[in-house]
DNA sequence: ATGGATCCACCTATGGATCCCT
DNA sequence: AGGGATCCATAGGTGGATCCAT
C-alpha cells in the first residue's frame, strides 16, 4: 500500500494535496496502519505515516527524504489558533571533531534547500485520529531567509568549532535554536573541549522556531 | 540465573573452572538457555553462553568483558586433535582518520593484557549440544610474546596510516593476522587513501593465527 | 510559551565468532 | 588449511518528533 517514491516535484506536490483534509485515521486505513492510543508514546507517528504515505525513502539518514527530487519532508504540528505548537526538528549538531564544515557543505543547508511542509491539525482537545491534514506547500529560503538562517548556523557553530559547548544555549539563533535531542539527559556524545581536549557532552539538534515556520504558514496561506 | 560480575580475578578463575568437563546442553540448561539447531545460524552462540554463566559485563564494548577486573574472555574451539579450529578475534582495525594512537594506548594491547581462555571442543563431529568445554586458563602475553604482537601490530597500523589498506593482506603478521570482519562483503567502513582523501573499504578486524593459540594451549597443558 | 527532557523506529557498527571455497 | 565471506545479538546514534515543568 505504500505509495512508490516520485520521480518529480510535481508528482510529489500533487500527492501531497491528496492529503488535505483528511483525517489521520482515513490515512491510516488506506496505508493498514492504526492510530497509536497514546502520542506520548508513538511522538514520531504521524510524520512517518506522511512519509509512508508519500514514499519517502532517505529514512534515518542525515538527508533529504526524497533524495532524487533534494526534497524535505516536515510535518508541522498546528495548534486551535492556527499556529505551530512546536518547533521543528532538523538535524543533529555536529559536536565531533574535525568540524570543517561551511554553511555551504552543512547539513541544515541540505535539508532546508527545498521542504515540503505538511499541517497537521495538533490540538490536544481533537483525538489523534481525528487530526485532519491542512494544505501541504513546497518551500524554499529566500534571500533574507538564508541570510539569517546561515548567520544563526554560524554563529552557533563557531561556540561548537571554539569547544565552548556550554555555552549553547536555546537563547541563541533568531530562526534557529539548539536544543537537546536524546532518549535521555543522561546520554552522551563525543566533543572537543576549549583546549582542545576530549570530553563528553549531551547530544543537541538545530530546530526552527515557531515564531519562524509560523511565518512560513502565513507566506503560504490561501 | 546469570551469575554476578566476579569482583577478584580469583573468583571469576574459580567460577570458570566450574565449567571444566560441562557440556554446552548442561550449561546452556542451568542458564535456561537453549541450544541453536545450526551453529552457523548463531556463530556467538557458545561465547555469549559463557560470558552469562560468567557473569562478564562490557558486552558490545571496545573493552575487556571484565572491565574492574580488565579481564577478556575468549573461548577457543578446539578439533579432534587438541589444537584450534579457527583464529580467534580480537578486535575492529581502525580505519578511519586521526590515528594517532600508539601500541600502549592501542585497543588490541588492551584486550590481550590478560585473557581468560575457554577452551571448548568444537569437532563438527559432535553435536554442538554434547561438546565440552576444556580446563580454562588465565594468560598475559610474556615480553616474547608481546614483542611479536606489538611487531605484528606496528607494521599493520603503519599500513593503515599510510593510507595503503589495500596492501593489508592477510599473509601479513606473525601473530597477528588482518581479516574482513563484516555482514557480508558489500559492506563499507570510512578510511583514508594514501593521498589523504577520503574513501570506503571493508571493515577489517585483527585475530589471533591459531599457530599462536595453540601454543597457549600447549603452555597450559597440565 | 519556552526550552529541557523524553519516546519509538530503524539502521549501523561492533562484539560474539564460525562457515566454506579453493 | 588459509583466508575471504558470513551470521546473530545488542548497543548506540539519528530521524521522526512531542511532552511537560516552570
Amino acid at each position: 500500500m505504500r505509495r512508490k517514491a516520485p520521480k518529480t516535484e510535481s508528482e510529489l506536490i500533487q500527492n501531497a494535496f491528496t492529503l488535505t483534509g483528511k483525517s489521520l485515521q482515513q490515512i491510516a486505513l488506506e496505508l493498514e496502519q492504526r492510530v497509536p492510543a497514546e502520542q506520548k508514546k508513538a511522538k514520531g507517528w504521524v510524520g512517518e505515516l506522511i512519509e509512508f504515505y508519500l514514499g519517502a525513502t532517505a529514512s534515518s539518514l542525515p538527508e533529504p527524504d526524497f533524495q532524487n527530487l533534494g526534497i524535505e519532508l516536515k510535518t508541522i504540528p498546528i495548534n486551535e489558533r492556527g499556529n505551530p505548537r512546536e518547533s521543528t526538528y532538523v538535524c543533529m549538531v555536529p559536536l565531533d571533531s574535525n568540524i570543517d564544515s561551511s554553511w555551504q557543505t552543512s547539513v541544515l543547508r541540505l535539508k532546508l534547500k527545498r521542504v515540503l511542509w505538511v499541517p497537521v491539525e495538533a490540538s490536544t482537545k481533537i483525538e489523534l485520529g481525528q487530526r485532519r491534514i491542512g494544505r501541504p506547500f513546497l518551500w524554499s529560503p529566500t534571500t533574507e531567509q538564508e541570510t539569517v538562517l546561515r548567520n544563526d548556523w554560524q554563529e552557533l557553530m563557531d561556540l561548537v568549532k571554539m569547544g565552548e559547548i556550554s555555552k549553547l544555549n536555546s537563547g541563541l539563533g533568531t530562526h534557529l535554536q539548539v536544543r537537546p535531542k536524546a532518549a535521555n539527559a543522561s546520554v552522551l556524545t563525543a566533543t572537543t573541549t576549549e583546549s582542545g581536549e576530549y570530553s563528553q557532552t549531551l547530544p543537541r539538534g538545530f530546530y526552527l522556531r515557531p515564531r519562524f515556520t509560523s511565518s512560513l504558514l502565513a507566506s503560504h496561506a490561501n
